[in-house]
DNA sequence: CATGAATGAGCTTTCATTCAT
DNA sequence: TATGAATGAAAGCTCATTCAT
């Protein structure tokens, strides 16, 4: 699994910066951005704001990004690059087919795990590519790319795999993903978003999400 | 049920019209409105291009609203209470006590249905409340009240009929919730955004979903 | 002496209503006006807070006036004359010769009470002159016909009639009416603009004015 | 003396830029809104028209000031303060009590003839003030820390050192300031507004000014 | 490389004035 | 005669982007 993940926000920042050859200025534009874009919004923060956050001159954001928008498809694309990776990374594919996890279920609870965890920390990046998505075709095209082309094949090969193995029912597979994403990003955005603030139990919340899916797509032995 | 739920759009904004004294102008500006921001989002959507699409000066638009975000919140509060009256309204609760719905299935799908629809006729006005809902206190607070206040209580009444009937299982509400609603979202979301020109056999996803929700959530008999 | 000098604001408005055959609804147009422009100024009040204050429609003010402009003109208009009025009337001027007054200071002090109680009845609208007679052209020529045409001459045929008398100095009279107005002027800005809440002996001031004046034009017998 | 007082404007408005540091623009800016508000006032100058006269562009005007009203308290400030300062400040004072002014006609001359210098040398931004001052409570409280909390005091004091002197008439201060000031900016309003084009012995006016002030509160002896 | 003053297009908003009713 | 919805020109202001230093 990938060493990103887990990393937290600035810890990430800074690795993507080393494989990008990054200066130190732009570390601390790419970092005053996703603060200032995830809590109000790409339309409400403005470049010279990012500046002053930034403690770099203005002209000095726009030496390293054409655009605002290039500044924001810089912080957006690894999101969604990194955030699907996991799902279709060879050593996961391998694994499925090596056989590490002996059911269908253990392969949810890890991935529902990882997934929690990269969200966790990734959270401000998260919530700016989820406003965002739906307004820039940019973003849009990226999103296609990795997720229809990539991450959804990835899906059909392990589903397929378990339905054979005789874990899961044998829905179409598209149904079966419609039931098995929304538990979870629901989970999450109630978790992250909704009521951050509550107590959670989030093993045992994960576990029952997981529970939930599988008496609902497993087969009925 | 409310009479209003399940017209298409520009009548629903002529029915709203009518009851709220608009002039045509008024109705021309509304209908504008909903059908750029809902394109191209809040921000990225001009006052003179909703007066340009609209047929009416750009000055009389802040004859009827005051500013561009009183546009904004006149369009999207009717949305938040009319997207939720079915679940609170006396009706329903009242039918869901005189036993209408002899198990928890059948409210479920008639629910399912009624918001399916609903959603159908407003696509429109929901992209837009999706999407400012994050930028917006003024229309977070108009969800919270609508929301928390009135349909979580109403949920909390059905639920806990039917667990002491024994559809459903004894779970804390708050988990059943997040284990309904989700599936039902997802589904709409994929249905009517992600891939809305799809073929779709509505009523066939709709039994499928109660169906999964209630595998995972009916009790174990 | 004229009756309107003294009377209060509204019944001023009344009277001329009657003369210049205004509409009841012209007088609350008016006197709206003056009231909000006295004390917002021209450019800080709006036709429609006008109208809002009169409780006439805002065609309405169109339909007497023809623009803004012309309103504030109607307004400020007889309050030049009036203000003028008693100094040249010819009343006056045949007192003068009929020598009503014995001395100088006896006109004099008779002019300051006069003119008092004209600024007490019409302070709102001599606000508005004095504000805005530095920017309308229209209000200057005004200005300067009665004041510079008329006033003028009158003074000097008083003055020119109590030099000879011997009661005072012979000066220019230009110097001396630059020696008798702004004291006049100043006590009244004082007494009404800036310290109107003060308790004030007006009777004591304006001898004291009257005295202080004399000293300085007064023949040194 | 403060060496700003006798300069013309524009040398003025360069000497603040240096202890401010002004830019050429922010210069340019001051002087262009200077010339056009004295001649058409506040609310007849717009924002576009200040920066083409400056030869800027009209968002150079919001770089530096972040508001209209602004700019105009920027310019209206420093002569609120300068046109006070030699009241007040300690040299005037000190010389008070040094005795270099043997009577009080003497310090009446000098003051007299030190204001009118800067006047001379500020009319414009005197007329805004004088235009602005009843509309802007921004102002009204800068002109009250500076002229109530600070002139008058100074005031004060000399008017009773020289009262002890036997100078003047025991008459309480404020009935001697509002015999002192009035003909004083009564010269000055007709000297440099009313008719400016007339020819003046400025000396001589002053000179008769001081001594008309004189025979009202001189002591009588 | 970095700066930040300068730009100007484009935004929302105001308001005197018009005109069909 | 009175109305008030509609107008549209013009206002103040914002901000991504440029460029001389």
């Amino acid at each position: 699994m990938s060493e990103i993940d887990q990393t937290p926000l600035h810890q990430m920042v800074e690795t993507l910066s080393q494989e990008e050859n990054m200066t130190a200025k732009q570390v601390k534009i790419i970092e005053a951005a996703i603060e200032i874009i995830s809590e109000k919004g790409y339309y409400n923060t403005s470049t010279s704001e990012i500046a002053k956050r930034a403690g770099v001159a203005e002209g000095t954001i726009f030496r390293h990004y054409r655009t605002k928008k290039d500044l924001l498809i810089t912080i957006v694309t690894p999101v969604i690059t990194s955030f699907s990776a996991p799902v279709f990374a060879d050593k996961l594919v391998d694994q499925v087919f090596r056989e590490d996890y002996e059911h269908f279920e253990d392969l949810l609870y890890t991935f529902i795990k990882n997934r929690f965890a990269f969200a966790q920390a990734n959270l401000p990046m998260l919530k700016i590519l989820l406003q965002e998505l739906a307004f820039h075709p940019e973003i849009q095209s990226t999103y296609k790319d990795t997720f229809i082309e990539k991450v959804y094949p990835a899906f059909n090969k392990a589903l397929d795999f378990y339905k054979e193995k005789g874990d899961i029912q044998d829905l179409p597979n598209e149904t079966l993903i419609r039931m098995i994403i929304p538990p979870i990003i629901g989970f999450m955005i109630t978790r992250f978003i909704i009521q951050p603030d509550r107590k959670w139990d989030d093993e045992m919340e994960m576990k029952q999400t997981v529970t939930f899916i599988m008496k609902g797509i497993g087969s009925l032995k």
